[in-house]
DNA sequence: TCACGACGATACGGTTGCGTTCCGACGTGG
DNA sequence: CCACGTCGGAACGCAACCGTATCGTCGTGA
């Protein structure tokens, strides 16, 4: 007489086992880019990792702050300001890496999600807030500065508007209008954003 | 002996109410825009407009064709192109009116909310394109064309990209940032998306 | 005048997710 | 060697919403 149903895997050990938390953390990306925030459920992040409920329970005690927590992983890693030595250069690698991370399948959808997620929810706002928006603002008014100091830009440039008008054009093309970006794109833009500043 | 429970008000008549019609019209933004798309429910539709879920379901079979209704009334109104005589005047009354619309708090939170949803949904992608991008796409468009014909810009300018950088800063800062707009902000940002196209 | 059909209300069975509680299996650290 | 605590799995009662059906009420158009 064989098992009538499929015994389950072996089990863990008296300690929170690495690779299943690794596997909840894959899961949440996963799900929230297919489904969004708003209709994700705990037990579809398990059943997606392939784990027990309980195991999501016994880490995080809500689908907020298991995203909440994610979210901050991120916000830890910090973006690497440019030094090419030029405005133009500098915002020139700006963009190529946003559009690089916004290319990214999983990103372009869960980024825009939380972000509209933020407008209801305080938590998220201040989460998303400090893991993508702060750190681009942080890059932009270094860049801001440094060009100042060259006397490429007035001393009052305004590295709030500087963001907007380097980042607002292609979040927009590959956020909201999602076509795909014509050869040399990024430096048509780069440019354009430059001329923006100086105007 | 009293009524044990209120009776309800006087019903209808063998004809579609235009009334409950339009107040399931507003319900349905309004829930929108609080809980958005993805958590919106027909029962809370009818309990926010005061009817019931019958109304809802006699007139739209289900949640997406009532929003596919709805946004495909905002299409069919049309986007009056400025003709102001000059590229930054043209630029800053398509401005005027886009932040005019965004800062709206039931369009900014509904836009985006249908923007994200459309990246899963191509029905709703349609509907939203149709409603909003192409109307903005063609005013842009025409300005860019304009333009060119009194020699503001070169005859190869791309209506799309143009798009990108008159509307994307505003939407990254309505939207994205969130973030009030300082006095002059608006004609800061059609100079500046002046000087950019013509870069 | 009167049949028709929309009205709000209520109830139905079904589905999904919630958060919790068991369970037996299992491996690690004391 | 063995107690501890995690593992996946299963079930719990609860809540919300689904889409449909059936009420009695009531106004309109023929």
């Amino acid at each position: 007489m064989t098992e009538p149903t499929p015994r389950r895997a072996p089990a863990g050990a008296a300690v929170l086992r690495e690779d299943v938390t690794e596997a909840i953390r894959a899961a949440v990306f996963e799900e929230l880019a297919a489904v969004g925030f708003a209709r994700m459920s705990i037990e579809g992040i398990a059943r997606r990792a392939g784990v027990g409920k309980t195991a999501v329970y016994r880490r995080w005690k809500s689908k907020l702050s298991l995203v909440l927590d994610l979210v901050g992983a991120f916000a830890a890693q910090g973006l690497p300001a440019p030094a090419t030595g030029s405005l133009y250069g500098d915002v020139r690698a700006l963009l190529e890496v946003a559009s690089h991370a916004l290319r990214h399948p999983v990103a372009s959808q869960v980024i825009p999600d939380l972000l509209v997620e933020a407008a209801r929810n305080p938590e998220i706002a201040e989460a998303v807030t400090a893991a993508l928006l702060d750190g681009q603002q942080g890059v932009v008014t270094q860049i801001v500065r440094e060009a100042a100091e060259r006397g490429e830009l007035p001393e009052d440039t305004d590295p709030g508007r500087a963001l907007d008008l380097v980042v607002g054009p292609l979040y927009w093309r590959l956020v909201v209008v999602r076509t795909p970006l014509p050869p040399g794109y990024v430096d048509d833009l780069a440019r354009s954003a430059v001329a923006a500043l100086k105007a």
